[in-house]
DNA sequence: GCCAACGTTGGC
DNA sequence: GCCAACGTTGGC
């Protein structure tokens, strides 16, 4: 059973344009460091299973595209190996990684950014966790009538 | 840049 | 195992 997901990112960092221009417009979601997104990403999420790309901490945050889990699973993620690394964590290693990431691919950019200030306007979405109170997780499980509304509100379906 | 709301760390 | 101090997230 296919799944949904929103996954935040920082568009500074790594926007969804980073993710298109990448080759074959997949890239390893690196530097999650929270127990409970890993343990999403290790638990639950499964290849073909689709992700809203998230825009935080910037001028209009919002969900702004569509992209798809394309690894077979999660695995180990080596930027917590390299002390140069801006996630480096000293106490996972190769021999026992403590942090994982999965490959993700760019499917499409919504027509309509749907901003936050939007979900949050909306009843039928005041279940989300994205916006309950003080929740920061980087990754998230979307219910598949959330992922519906949300798509109609970008002018997709 | 501020700061509320977290999560993590480490002394005890 | 408690909890104060600290670090981070992310909206504003």
């Amino acid at each position: 059973m296919m799944k949904y997901w929103l996954m935040k990112s920082e568009p500074d960092a790594f926007s969804i344009d980073h993710l298109k221009a990448m080759p074959r417009k997949t890239d390893h979601w690196d530097g999650i460091r929270n127990y409970q997104a890993r343990n999403f990403m290790r638990d639950q999420m499964a290849k073909g299973d689709l992700a809203f790309f998230y825009h935080s901490n910037c001028e209009t945050p919002g969900i702004v595209g569509i992209m798809e889990i394309v690894s077979k699973s999660a695995y180990p993620d080596h930027t917590a190996f390299d002390a140069k690394e801006k996630y480096f964590d000293p106490k996972s290693t190769p021999e026992n990684p403590r942090w994982i990431m999965v490959d993700v691919k760019f499917k499409k950019k919504l027509k309509k950014t749907v901003t936050l200030q939007e979900i949050k306007a909306q009843k039928k979405l005041a279940d989300m966790r994205l916006v309950q109170r003080g929740n920061r997780l980087s990754i998230l499980p979307v219910s598949s009538s959330e992922w519906n509304f949300i798509l109609k509100m970008a002018g997709e379906l």
